[in-house]
This record gives C-alpha cells, sequence and structure tokens, in this order.
RNA sequence: GCCCCGGUGGUGUAGCCCGGUCAAACAUGCGGGCCUUUCGAGCCCGCGCCCCGGGUUCAAAUCCCGGCCGGGGCACCA
C-alpha cells in the first residue's frame, strides 16, 4: 500500500461510519478495508462507527448492527472501539448550542422551499441574523417539542456567496416528530444530520484520516466550516471511486426490494455482493482484503471482474479444499464385463496424507455420470472413468448409457488421449447453486455417498467447482458455488 | 444548468507529482504447447493498452490548452 500522508507511527486514528440501515457489502468494504489496513500498518486506531441518525428515510434496523460488526470481524479488523452516534445525540447538543452562542449557528424556521430560494440568490434568510438570544429560545423551542417536524432546522452559517449553493447555511440538525428509533426510541426529537454528526465525531474522537467515496467530497467543504469556527484541525481525507462487481448488484435498495419481492434468497443470496453473501460462496476473507488492497484508492470508479476475485480465492482455498466426486444431473452408466473394483482416490491430490476415499464398485449395479459430459459418450468412443477403469461405449440413450469394459490401466488412456469423466456409484442426494448474474441454478445430482463433509467446509467437486457446503440435513447436501 | 473528480491492454493495478532508462510492468483473461489420473497449479510461446486534437521540448503516458467520454454532488439521506 502507499504511504499515507501526514501519518505517523502510532498516531493514525481511522474509521468506518456506516449506516446500519442495510448488510455490509463489497462496496463499502474498500473504505472499511483500507481505514483499518492503514490504522495496522502504522500501529494506530481503527474505529467502528454507527452513523445511525436518521431514523425516518434510512432507518438503522438493529441486526445490521450485529452484522456489520459480525462480518468486519470476520474480516479480520481488530475494531479499537465501538461509538454509536445514537448514544451521542447530547454531545451533539452541545456543540451546536456553542455554534449559536458564538453567531455561527442559527435556528431557521422558513420554509424548505423559501429557504432554497433565497439560498440560490445568495440571501439571508430572515432568521440568520437575528440576535443570539432569540436563536438560543428558538433551539429550547425545538429541544421542548414546541416545533414540529419541518417547522425548524438549524444551520450553520457559511459563506452566503458560495459558488456552490449547496453549500450555503447547510442544515445540521432537524426535528423528527416521532423517531421511534431502534435503539433510543422516542427519547429524542432533534436528529442531527450526517455532515454535522460526522463532523463533531470525527473530531472527537480524534480521527486523523478519513476514506471515503467521492460523492463525500463536498461535505468535506461544509464540514470544514465547523472546523474553522472550533478552531480545530480537519483530518486527511482521501476520497475514492465506487467499487463494483462485475454484474453484481451492491445497492441496498435494490437488494431489500428484491428481497421483499422474494426474488433473493435473503441479504446473504449468493447472487449478492453482501460480504455476507460471498462468505457463503466460499470467498474467504483474505481475498477480499487482498482484491481491495490491490484495486487501491483511486478517485475513479472502479468495476472488478469475478475473474479476479475467483482467481486469488482459488489460490487460497485450493490447498484446503478436499476432492469428490459430484456428479450433476445423473445418467446410469450399465458396464458389462466389469468385475468387483474399488477406487481409492486420494482427498487431496497434493497431499496424500490426508487419506483416501473409496468408492466401490460392483458388477450388476450402474455407475452415475453427469448429463454434462454427454457429448463424450458417442457409440464406438472410449472414456475414462477417473481412478476406475477405461470402458468402450456401446449404446447410448437420452436416459441411460451401455457401455463395456476396456482396461484397468491409466496408461491406455493417456496413451490414446481418452477422455477422463468423474462417477459415482451410488451418493447422496445434493444440490448445488449456482448463481449465474441475476438467475440462482439449481443442480441437483449425486455426491459420493461417504462423502465426510461439514457446513462450511469448502470443497472442490471435481471437474465441477469448488463449493462451500451451505447445509446437510437428513443425508442431504446443499453446496454453493463458488468458482471454477 | 451550476460545482467537483476521473480517463493506461477484455478486467484491475503500477508508472504521471520530479519529462528521457516506457511502444510501457504485474495480476487476471483469452489462444496454443509441455506436464499432470479432475480442475487447478507449474513451465514455455502468443494476443492485447497510454481517450482525441493541438502546444511546449532535442525528447511527453508523464507538463500546458482545448475537446470528447465517464463518475459524483447540488436533500430538513448517509
Amino acid at each position: 500500500m502507499p504511504p499515507l500522508p501526514k501519518a505517523e507511527k502510532g498516531k493514525v486514528v481511522t474509521r468506518f461510519a456506516p449506516n446500519p440501515d442495510g448488510a455490509f457489502h463489497l462496496g463499502n468494504a474498500r473504505a472499511a478495508i483500507l481505514s483499518h489496513e492503514y490504522a495496522r500498518l502504522y500501529d494506530g486506531k481503527f474505529i467502528l462507527r454507527f452513523d445511525d441518525t436518521d431514523p425516518k428515510v434510512k432507518r438503522p434496523e438493529p441486526i445490521f448492527y450485529e452484522w456489520i460488526k459480525e462480518d468486519l470481524e470476520w474480516l479480520g479488523f481488530k475494531i479499537d472501539e465501538i461509538h454509536i452516534a445514537s448514544d451521542r445525540l447530547e454531545i451533539y447538543y452541545n456543540y451546536a448550542e456553542k455554534l449559536i452562542k458564538m453567531g455561527k449557528a442559527y435556528v431557521c424556521t422558513c420554509k424548505p422551499e423559501k429557504f432554497r430560494e433565497l439560498r440560490d440568490k445568495g440571501i439571508a434568510c430572515p432568521h440568520r441574523d437575528e440576535p443570539v438570544e432569540v436563536q438560543l429560545e428558538r433551539w429550547r423551542k425545538m429541544l421542548n417539542g414546541e416545533y414540529k417536524e419541518g417547522e425548524a432546522v438549524v444551520r450553520i452559517k457559511t459563506d452566503l456567496s458560495h459558488p456552490n449553493p449547496a453549500v450555503r447555511d447547510w442544515p445540521a440538525l432537524r426535528i423528527i416528530d416521532n423517531p421511534n428509533h431502534p435503539r433510543t426510541g422516542n427519547k429524542y426529537r432533534v436528529w442531527p444530520l450526517y455532515n454535522f454528526a460526522s463532523a463533531i465525531d470525527d473530531h472527537e474522537l480524534g480521527v486523523t484520516h478519513i476514506f471515503r467515496g467521492q460523492e463525500h467530497a463536498e461535505n468535506e467543504t461544509r464540514q470544514r466550516y465547523v472546523y474553522d469556527y472550533f478552531g480545530w484541525e480537519y483530518p486527511v481525507t482521501v476520497h475514492h471511486g465506487r467499487l463494483s462487481i462485475e454484474g453484481v448488484i451492491l445497492s441496498k435498495s435494490k437488494t431489500r426490494k428484491g428481497i421483499e419481492e422474494g426474488k433473493y434468497l435473503g441479504w446473504d443470496d449468493p447472487r449478492l455482493g453482501t460480504i455476507r453473501a460471498l462468505r457463503r460462496r466460499g470467498i474467504r476473507p483474505e481475498a477480499i482484503r487482498e482484491l481491495i488492497i490491490e484495486v487501491g484508492l483511486k478517485r475513479s470508479d472502479t468495476t472488478v471482474s469475478w475473474d479476479n476475485l475467483a482467481a486469488i480465492n482459488r489460490r487460497i482455498v485450493e490447498p484446503i479444499a478436499n476432492r469428490y466426486f459430484f456428479v450433476a444431473d445423473p445418467v446410469p452408466m450399465y458396464i458389462e464385463g466389469a468385475k468387483e473394483f474399488t477406487a481409492e482416490i486420494p482427498l487431496h491430490p497434493d497431499y496424500p496424507e490426508r487419506g483416501v476415499r473409496k468408492l466401490k464398485f460392483e458388477p450388476g449395479k450402474p455407475v452415475y455420470v453427469s448429463r454434462d459430459d454427454m457429448e463424450l459418450f458417442k457409440p464406438g468412443n472410449f472414456v475414462r472413468l477417473k481412478d476406475l477403469f477405461n470402458v468402450e461405449i456401446l449404446e447410448v440413450s437420452e436416459d441411460s448409457i451401455k457401455a463395456r469394459f476396456h482396461s484397468v490401466d491409466y496408461e491406455i488412456a493417456r496413451e490414446n488421449r481418452w477422455r477422463m469423466v468423474h462417477w459415482v456409484t451410488e451418493g447422496k442426494p445434493c444440490e448445488v447453486l449456482v448463481p449465474e448474474g441475476d438467475e440462482l441454478l439449481v443442480r441437483n445430482g449425486l455426491l459420493e455417498a461417504d462423502a465426510d463433509v461439514k457446513v462450511d467446509d469448502i470443497v472442490q467437486f471435481e471437474r465441477f467447482g469448488f463449493v462451500r457446503i451451505d447445509e446437510v440435513k437428513d443425508g442431504k447436501v446443499r453446496a454453493i458455488f463458488a468458482h471454477k
């Protein structure tokens, strides 16, 4: 990672400040992971802060507080401190009052449209220059409940001729009548807006470096007014572009909608780009970290391809994943002329010490092969049943294959360049969920009967791909496809 | 409309600040070969990029100007 500007060993404090209104996803992970990595690199501190100050439009939900923490920990984060904005309302109130007393903020009771009109012309609203006592009185009325939602707002004074009208006298705190906040209920009705809470917290918590999306670049302009008024030093900010992954939906609102419509199984649906979904697919946390670190903090938007993530993950998972035969869409193959034989196949070809799995062939019983290999089964063709023996295909119909034993030796198949297929004799039912863009394919098939798989194992189904075992119930296995 | 950012092979990143050693590096992808009882890995070969136009200069991916394209912001959201 490139060095961080103005960073001193032991003094770097970074933070990640999500709104717990949805699950943590790969897009958020850019800021989160780099914040954390830099904190560690400089022996600093990493803070998780929940920016849950909008009980109305982007309403936080209790479960996401837990999930986000869990997901960060799964990614290997050491979280030094956790703060929750909704616990800190009194702090914001204090600073707001200070600013009012300093004449740097005021309570505006204009109708929003009216204010906007004046603002766009660069004209002060009628409340802006009223005396401090009047402002304080109105501030008390806000807190008391004498103003209703929408009737009053605290504004930070800025340069009224700022070229960007959106910066002018930006709003800092507003009223929400029945917040019914998941953590504080209706205890507070005056809520800070993002820019105010964030500005105060970053200073209060000693944050030195902020990583955030470039959509926040203009917020920095706003927040700097507060810092200037208090004489604080603004943290170093790094703005990065949006990160997305090839064809995967990251948007919280789209995800939520899809879940409500029943299109997605939940926030961890394998098609999604949430961290939970990636985990469920068998993507390892180190792979995600590696990817994010490689992508870095460019200002331009980046779209990474699945291949890239898959390549990193494959490298990590390959040595740990044991091998099994999974036959998708099984077709029976009846073999004549073969004797009983037990194949012994290593669980992992590079690590014989892990032992073998045994698959027993018995004359008179078919072996099952996958319909995916159908094109190899043409009368007159030879194929090798991997680790078993070679057969000649005699007859093929839609739902069965007849074959004749040819030979045992692998060398013969090799010299003739016969193709090799995997197979099972008896198998246990297994379904593999395969995300394909917006579709979730279900591949039903047979997993070799003695496969010793447990939930959360990442294994390789030979010639099929790496999968994570998602569920083992009543002898039935469900796996989720990660990648080839 | 106004205000910010960006633009290097199919994808991602490095190089740009401090011009030459950069017809550009690394990873991934794709094609081919070797090896290998799957796949993958490994080894070898190949494919493919500095958005466009001017300018400065002995020399520009790198500096300047203009254009085009892309992203973001302009909420009593975060």
